[in-house]
DNA sequence: ATGATTATCCTCGTGACACGAGCATAATCC
DNA sequence: GGATTATGCTCGTGTCACGAGGATAATCAT
């Protein structure tokens, strides 16, 4: 209890907010059913915290005018960091999930602690300018994480890396800062179940093949993360054939089926050092290579059917499809679709749930980041502590 | 909002109960975090509200005697029911989650009209006796449920049957009447969650083999339903031989490797008629037969096997066996552990999720049927109804 | 232009909810 | 039999949210 209800509504109404940005008081209203009364009770009381400001709304027909909701200049902002391979990004979020001042910069050095020191920084200016506006660091990063800790992450080549090291500061001044870390194809996923594909799906399952694949289950936009916040790791089922070791150490996973690794066996060729690439190469030739073809159709069966017992597993509403997926479904259209509906339970090839492309390509990890951050920093426990500084 | 604060302190009193029956009005109180003023009013409103009556506690130490916090005799209660190839069993829980009157009863006939005929009497008598105190019917089906309906029980020889039918009154009636369908190892999976070999564990998978194997996700108690509430088709991931056809429809479902027809496969004996009769009778063998030993051992790698990449993808915190599980596993215990240890990513073999027997049996399906509905029956939505009554 | 219509905003009275402080009560411990 | 401890009870206070009724600002119709 403690004062439960205190935030309810405010939580309510930003919530709100941030599943649709620049929606009126009155939509709100209508939405969360609240009283014209206490809604602008409410919104007042928003506006006095430096929640949201309130400006006039384009009018659409009788009636008299209501207003939009949009972030306070002085409210409470997020800072949003995605962390891959080559690069990183960077980006300030508002109340509302917009992002602001989005950036995308090459690592200098991929050393762990070269990285975690320019992100130092990164969160250090931030802190600079927000000062307490800054709610919370979210990040998304390509690697395994567990209790909040990397604890693999082969693409950038490192071992067990402590991101909690980015924060630096005093313990003292870190009180009302959140700092969360989450696996890149987990938000992504988060990103499609709220502004993206996914949008209103309630289930929905989103895949993402680069490397492997990762993907992630949303249940009403928030992500299943398990015990450890380490869900997510499709590309370790045993989908494959139980002849081939993973380098994960376990044995015929649905990674090694449906990436450039994947695409390399089929066509006879050494493993390349660079799957991601090596794929986006052979989907290119596919168009007029027949070997190619073949070979990206026998990857898109190998997803399809993975992708369908999945489906039969979660009942999702919908499935979406990031990374290399809509390119390997476009290279092979109907092998796909016959290898889906193939690996459905009977019954549910009346109805099977639709598999669509990502909206959010490469800004989902950021964005979902971004969108985890502002839970959290919107959440009741934590409005609290805004109220208070 | 709708007066959402209304009845939410009522329902957390009784969530609490839910969770451990004869908790004392004290300790609730310490962990919900009320003031004892208000557990003062808030038991006493119950009361009133003949939710709860409150006896003396037995005293443990020094301080003034506390309460214990029971149902009301006039209070609300929910009928569960269990339904399963030869039998179906009933029971009425009140609002602590013990169960009443439990009692299983042959099919006379198995029809489904036959079937549901007899429910409807159950539910007919139910109604006589406790009017509106009855707050909910919740079934649990060895079947698979999509969207309320059974669309198709193989056990039970049935396609698609239409429950609600076991309801029959006049809609007028029904209003706060609940109906609740769902998979019978999902509801068993909630029960090992609650109350059984999962309590506390966050996120938890349990996994049931009898003919196929059958499972439920759950976070925090809750399980996952998916988008139609047809989630937990686990034997239908594609884990096994792509060469081998299921009845369902697909190829290389789990199912066929785990369960008495791979029991067979394995002795080279033809598919068994009742699969679950006939592994039972293997697993009985396997003590001092080596050929049915070896064929459990495979079993259990199959079993093992799956579970692990399942581990892999959902990261829970236990993983609950029930069905054969346990038998399997037992007479193949190493079999199973390294197969279970090579399954996993590298990293997850540090500290794996416990694979520990369901708490439950038997009686997991029904008991998790009685959950849910008491969910239903005591969540804030409903309380009014019940105040308004 | 002017009134009708419509949608929304605002004010105010009311009641329920929950906290906190202080006191009362009933057990054990010494 | 008093000290200690844990809990229950009473009461004053502040907050939350509803509902009714009136005010306001736009479009629509004439």
């Amino acid at each position: 209890m403690a004062s439960a209800s205190r935030w309810h509504a405010v939580a309510q109404v930003l919530a709100a907010l941030l599943r649709r940005p620049d929606a009126t008081r009155a939509e709100i209203a209508r939405e969360l059913g609240l009283t014209s009364g206490f809604a602008t009770e409410l919104t007042a009381r928003m506006r006095e915290l430096r929640l949201i400001t309130e400006v006039r709304a384009p009018v659409h027909g009788r009636g008299r005018p209501t207003t939009v909701l949009a972030p306070h200049p002085e409210g409470p902002v997020v800072l949003a960091v995605e962390l891959r391979h080559a690069d990183y990004a960077v980006s300030v979020a508002t109340v509302d999930g917009r992002l602001h001042g989005t950036r995308r910069r090459p690592h200098r050095q991929r050393r762990p602690e070269a990285v975690v020191q320019a992100l130092r920084r990164t969160v250090g200016r931030a802190r600079d300018r927000y000062g307490h506006r800054l709610r919370a660091v979210s990040i998304a990063v390509a690697a395994t994480v567990h209790d909040g800790r990397v604890v693999q992450a082969s693409t950038l080549g490192w071992g067990e890396v402590d991101l909690t090291a980015v924060l630096q500061d005093p313990p003292a001044g870190v009180r009302d800062l959140a700092f969360l870390v989450g696996n890149d194809a987990t938000l992504a996923g988060v990103a499609e179940a709220r502004t993206g594909a996914a949008t209103g799906a309630g289930t929905a399952l989103h895949l993402i093949v680069e490397v492997g694949i990762g993907g992630c289950l949303t249940v009403d936009g928030f992500p299943l993360t398990g015990a450890h916040g380490a869900a997510g790791e499709y590309g370790h089922l045993p989908f494959g054939s139980r002849g081939r070791r993973c380098p994960c150490g376990a044995r015929g996973c649905w990674d090694l089926d449906v990436d450039g690794r994947a695409l390399a066996r089929h066509l006879g060729e050494p493993s390349p050092a660079d799957p991601y690439g090596y794929a986006v190469e052979v989907l290119r030739r596919a168009a007029d290579d027949v070997r190619a073809r073949r070979a990206v159709g026998a990857v898109a069966r190998a997803l399809a059917g993975g992708i369908a017992g999945l489906v039969n597993v979660h009942d999702p509403g919908v499935v979406t499809l990031g990374g290399l997926g809509p390119a390997i479904r476009l290279g092979a259209a109907e092998a796909f679709a016959r290898a889906y509906a193939d690996g459905l339970i009977a019954y549910r090839r009346v109805a099977p749930p639709p598999v669509v492309d990502a909206a959010h390509a490469e800004w989902g990890p950021l964005r979902g980041a971004a969108i985890v951050g502002l839970d959290r920093a919107l959440g009741e426990e934590f409005l609290g502590a805004w109220a208070a500084r």
